[in-house]
DNA sequence: TATATAATTTAGTCATACCTAAAATATTTT
DNA sequence: AAAATATTTTAGGTATGACTAAATTATATA
């Protein structure tokens, strides 16, 4: 069994591969709220357990072993949020938070029996695809709200899940995925975007458009 | 916040405390799985932080602050017993080990949204007491069913939750809290218990009946 | 009372996972 | 190419919470 520091890096590691291969020691040291020297000590130790390869000054890549592991964590934390949302009606600017320390204590037991509740979902309250039994992502393409141009409208599909304060922003404004909205206006010189959101307008400034992923992509 | 061996050890000396006032650093030990010395080092750290009261050689008894962080954990414990069990339908010799794992991780939130959707009760699927926001614990007097003799009948108030063999055992004869049965016989010689439950017949060994608590008990 | 036994505490060790400060290596600028 | 800058690694330190072994204290027995 893993520590749950050793579960944190992997699911980091993860994640910032996504977006551009290698991960460099300063970037998932300031990805978890460390010193680089600490991210350092842990990776050494992840390699001895094979869950990881790295070459020194050259970044760290998960192993099968090591992805595996890191999508099972994912999983635990994506399922857990949508229950924590459906079954207890935690607002969805709590979810991550809670999520985040039970992701590394539920047994597999439990984590079936809320898959099940849940009706086998895909998806997590922000959007986020939730990976299958067998590590499988069930991606949707999506492209950042930044992208739109006037008179576009889409569908969201996800959001950042990792600052409550802007989710909570977002909820002001009914922006949850699988929500419709047009864009009215892109103010020039990197401006906010004024969109219609079910009759009702709304605008969003450009730091938060960044975090908001939508497809379904229509010219009107 | 307190770290999870410290909740342990607060709510070991809470359960150990109620049968018979101080507690001994061995009988901590040896509760906990723990050396002896072990045992010692963290008392004296609870100590430091006002949480127990302690004279060398002399046994642990909790603080008023410590007792009340003790009863909030053996609340988590419960909530989350309960929980489990209706709401995903872990089976009842499954949730103790559960709940001993999530009950340092859930927020104070997540508690009462289970409080609430289980209707504020007051016992666990074992039976045992669920203590109140304020600490307050609604206790039932019951007796061992070591004490029952021949012809009486009563109802099952709690079971011991710590060994999940000896929980499916008693499942396997429906012998559940709240189950009313009746002694047929007491064979001689510290002998096993024959017992009635709903008209089916079932022997209970002297070792397992010290581990069932009973009460309403009547002479028939 | 003296001795044996049992329980408890002290002292020192180990592993985990973080930290800081300094050294080593890589990259960018001049 | 040399110097300046940024990144990464090494080395050494801290806190937690377990351990063993030895010393101390309390209790039971002869």
């Amino acid at each position: 069994m893993l520590t749950q520091a050793a579960e944190d890096y992997l699911k980091s590691i993860y994640k910032l591969q996504e977006t551009g291969g290698k991960v460099s020691t300063g970037i998932l040291a300031e990805y978890l709220d460390v010193k680089p020297a600490s991210a350092t000590g842990m990776i050494k130790k992840l390699k001895t357990m094979n869950l990881v390869c790295h070459e020194r000054y050259q970044g760290v890549t998960l192993t099968d072993t090591g992805k595996a592991i890191a999508l099972e964590i994912i999983r635990h934390h994506r399922l857990l949020e949508l229950y924590l949302f459906k079954a207890l009606g935690v607002p969805w600017d709590g979810v991550h938070e809670e999520a985040e320390k039970l992701e590394h204590v539920i047994s597999e037991d439990v984590e079936a029996r809320m898959d099940e509740f849940l009706g086998y979902p895909t998806a997590d309250p922000h959007g986020s695809p939730i990976p299958d039994k067998n590590g499988v992502v069930p991606k949707t393409p999506s492209i950042p709200m930044t992208d739109l141009r006037n008179g576009q409208s889409c569908v969201v599909a996800e959001v950042s899940d990792n600052d409550s304060a802007l989710l909570r922003h977002l909820g002001s404004f009914n922006l949850y995925p699988d929500t419709a909205f047009r864009v009215i206006e892109v103010a020039p010189f990197e401006g906010p975007f004024t969109i219609d959101i079910a009759g009702q307008q709304a605008v969003i400034g450009r730091e938060v458009a960044k975090n908001i992923f939508v497809n379904n992509v229509q010219d009107t």
